[in-house]
DNA sequence: GTCTATAGTACGATAGAC
DNA sequence: GTCTATCGTACTATAGAC
């Protein structure tokens, strides 16, 4: 698995350790997770770690702020180079399933319904910025009268929820295909719920 | 709230336990939850419990296992009131709805993605005979032709998977209006993704 | 900024009386 | 079957040399 974690703001210690957590956060979780194990798979002492990061928690909040800041300039890219709702939905169903079969790590750790556990201060994944992102795509294909009008959340659980249930079972091993197989057939489906025939 | 628990199998002290467990797990986490909790929220002593329980996994993994199987009974009595494909959609949506508004950390609990992480050699839940059963109502509906045929994985995560994406979010207190009041406009919309038209 | 060594604590689990 | 008291362990976090 290549590395996913890239931020110019961050020292060669604290990236180590960070991809050390992400690794081993996802293995064996938080919890089970020590901080001698952390040293002994990141190649980092105790003391560097404690140097670099407050506390243990505080590497978690590191790592999901880093991941929602990496994924977040991500979508703004297809963003940047998709106009129309329907594309914008097909290319971002697309990255995340294409990530979630590269960087299964990374799409875990996201998805892992547990944060509020070991990160209790952290608002709720769902209102950060990336999922922001993906409902504003539905609100603007409603606008555009290419979506039918109706309740935001409920589009966008049917649709969006849709693409995430069945990387959720992928990253379960519930599939018998590659997750990237299914992208087209996810995505019209989806999408039918919602559009305007 | 109610008690959930009901399971004539378990003794007095096993279902205090679990009761205790249920909260307390899914406010606190399984691991930040210690058995001096356990002992303070139930009443019931150190001893007892280890006595009840060989060591706090299985308390974990007791609890799942009389959830499942009160979920499945209340599943089944569903099938046997509701023969096609859609009403038995319907139903299951409802009781799932309806359930995480009343009670609310049994599906937090069941939903919680996280259960590997204190019960690892439990299958996921997704290969559960609840879960079965969501999928066999789907499969039922391509049987008949009613359902557009597809992949089984791809058409449950369109129809289930959207329906339990919103309860998702109404257990992150995402959404404005209670769960309930969304069920007919979830149903159709997650409905509408696989139907024949 | 990096390391080793260790302090201090809290927990899971058990022993053993009733 | 229930309880109190406690053992042993493993962890987080810090101290302090380089």
């Amino acid at each position: 698995m290549k590395p996913y974690l890239v931020n110019p703001k961050l020292s060669k210690t604290q990236i180590k350790t960070l991809e050390s957590a992400l690794s081993l956060f996802v293995e064996k979780g938080f919890f089970k997770t020590s901080i001698p194990d952390l040293v002994e798979h990141s190649g980092v002492s105790t003391g560097s770690i404690y140097h670099a990061f407050k506390d243990k928690q505080s590497i978690a909040e590191s790592l999901m702020e880093t991941l929602l800041e990496q994924i977040n300039r991500e979508q703004q890219e297809i963003l940047a180079n998709n106009a129309d709702s329907w594309s914008r939905f097909y290319e971002l169903s697309k990255w995340m399933i294409n990530t979630s079969d590269r960087h299964p790590q990374v799409m875990r750790f996201i998805f892992n319904g547990q944060h509020k556990e070991f990160m209790p201060e952290l608002p709720p994944i769902c209102s950060s910025q990336p999922f922001l992102t993906l409902r504003k795509v539905i609100q603007q294909g409603m606008d555009e009268k290419v979506l039918i009008k109706m309740d935001l959340m409920v589009a966008a659980s049917s649709s969006f929820g849709g693409v995430m249930r069945l990387i959720q079972l992928g990253l379960d091993n519930m599939l018998d295909d590659p997750l990237p197989s299914y992208l087209d057939s996810i995505t019209d489906t989806c999408w039918r719920s919602i559009a305007q025939q």
